[in-house]
RNA sequence: GUCCCUAUCGUCUAGAGGCCUAGGACAAUACCCUUUCACGGUAUGAACCGGGGUUCGAAUCCCCGUGGGGACGCCA
């Protein structure tokens, strides 16, 4: 049997962090048994589905490598199919008309919750042997319900959470068409899992109550039922619920925020999946990893700080020229022009064991590019008097020595010990001068990258100013 | 209210009856490295929700509580 999983959101928002680990499992799992993943849009709430969140959800799955192989197919446009499967249900006594209204339904409800009992469909309008049906109202357009099961339960073995069961007694006749004749999710779902020819059903725990009526459904239509796994939520960092009102942003954020992609990919795997200790992998081994017996059965909380040390890491192994395409990004963005200044592949390359996210990246990277105005209080601390004549006289010996790294430390060294300072009381006034901060990466490297010309023009400045 | 799911360090998790004196990672703390700040390295502290069973033996199995979450729509 080959697998075929599905990723099915529906576009009423952004691709959320959520949404994007239930579409990493659901590829990863295809992936690791050479199947087919499949994008479906379940867009039949017209009147919250747009085409801008349908583009922000495939910009997301692009941004993060989650590539399918099918689709998108959109509900939308297999509204006949749906009937027709309506109208074969009814045919074969599956189904049935339900003429009762709203008001009726609503008024059924309330009573049953003041006699606290949990509400449902009575099953009025549902056909049984020797049973009278009420008298069909006029201008009353019906639904169709679903003839559930009256009794026995509904059963499976979810990958994730173990055997589930239900009783059928929890169980209404649940509308499958509207009054207008258009399908509801419930059982579009179960047309399209069948049609498409799905396996494995990876999806978020919210859907666990809906699996029972979908296998009640399958079974009825004689489809074979995929196998169900169900992923336990994700809390935001403060524990509590994410939703569009809290906490819940883009996975496109992420990528404004300065992660990268590989680090939002590892952080999420290892979000409600583990394999031993790993923490550190790569997609390519976590495909060969992934299974569904490590799933943790439990909502978890989003941790930014284990993200911000995963994004770190990967900041480290990243190509610098990619890198420096990133920053130059950010750098464009802020007007920053990197014509005239040092290689950034090579600044990027200083700095990038030393960020978090490629914003910082380009924050560090800035004063290589635009001269820094160092701010009085780190002047007056730092560009002392006795620091500008060792500034002085080391300026005159930059002006010709050897302009490596491996040259350039000594020549520091040798000043500052003829100026009678210790190594720290030349380098901080040096980076002040140079980069208008008194941190920076040794010293030597940053001269280096910096580039004479640009070194003493700086240096100068900073002379005829102090 | 009813039904369903769930419960190990602050957080993510390992753990499938003896390998558990409960392991790893992030975070925290300390120290080391160092030309500053980082990075890095080393070390330390930190947990089996409670109560009953089952068993020679339970973090692991069962039951009952409690906490957390979800569902009960002509939403998806």
């Amino acid at each position: 049997m080959t697998v075929r999983t599905r990723f099915a959101p529906s576009p009423t928002g952004f691709l959320h962090i959520g949404g994007a680990r239930t579409a990493l499992f659901s590829w990863a799992y295809a992936r690791r048994h050479g199947g087919t993943f499949i994008l479906r849009i379940e867009d039949t709430d017209v009147a919250r589905s747009t085409p801008e969140a349908v583009q922000a959800i495939i910009d997301g799955m692009q941004w993060l490598g989650l590539a399918h192989d099918e689709g998108p197919f959109y509900q939308m446009q297999r509204m006949e199919r749906y009937k027709e499967v309506i109208a074969q249900m009814l045919a074969a006594g599956t189904a049935y008309h339900c003429y009762t209204s709203k008001d009726e339904l609503d008024a059924l409800r309330a009573e049953q919750e003041a006699k606290k009992e949990k509400p449902r469909y009575d099953g009025r309008w549902r056909p049984e042997a020797g049973k009278t049906l009420p008298p069909v109202p006029a201008g009353v357009a019906p639904v169709v319900r679903f003839k559930n099961p009256l009794d026995g339960v509904v059963a499976w073995d979810d990958q994730v959470k173990g055997r589930i069961e239900f009783a059928n007694t929890e169980l209404d006749d649940f509308i499958i068409a509207r009054g207008d004749g258009t399908p509801t999710y419930n059982f579009c779902v179960v047309v399209d899992d069948w049609d498409m020819g799905i396996t494995h059903v990876i999806r978020g725990d919210d859907h666990v109550n809906n699996t029972p009526r979908q296998i009640n459904v399958l079974s009825a239509l004689g489809a074979t039922v995929p196998q169900y796994a169900h992923l336990s939520m994700i809390l935001g960092d403060d524990g509590q619920k994410l939703s569009k009102r809290h906490g819940a942003v883009s996975v496109m954020q992420y990528d404004e925020d300065g992660y990268l992609p590989e680090a939002v990919l590892n952080y999420l795997a290892r979000l409600g999946w583990s394999h031993g200790d790993d923490e550190v992998f790569a997609m390519e081994q976590f495909v060969q990893w992934f299974d569904l017996d490590h799933i943790t059965a439990s909502a978890a909380q989003f941790n930014t700080e284990k993200l911000n040390w995963l994004n770190a890491h990967y900041l480290k192994l990243a190509d610098p020229a990619r890198l420096a395409g990133e920053v130059e990004r950010r750098l464009a963005a802020q007007n920053v022009a990197l014509a005239g200044g040092p290689e950034l592949a090579k600044v990027a390359a200083l700095y990038r064991d030393r960020a978090t996210n490629l914003n910082e990246l380009a924050d560090a990277v800035h004063p290589f590019y635009v001269v820094p105005m160092p701010s009085d209080d780190v002047r007056t601390q730092h560009l002392t008097p006795a620091a500008l004549t060792a500034l002085g006289a080391l300026r005159e010996k930059l002006a010709t020595c050897g302009w490596t790294a491996a040259e350039l430390g000594p020549v520091i060294k040798q000043t500052a010990a003829e100026q009678g300072l210790k190594m720290p009381q030349v380098a901080i006034p040096l980076r002040v001068a140079l980069l208008g901060l008194p941190q920076s990466p040794a010293i030597d490297a940053v001269l280096e990258v910096l580039g004479r010309e640009r070194v003493l023009v700086r240096l100068d400045a900073t002379l005829s100013a102090g």
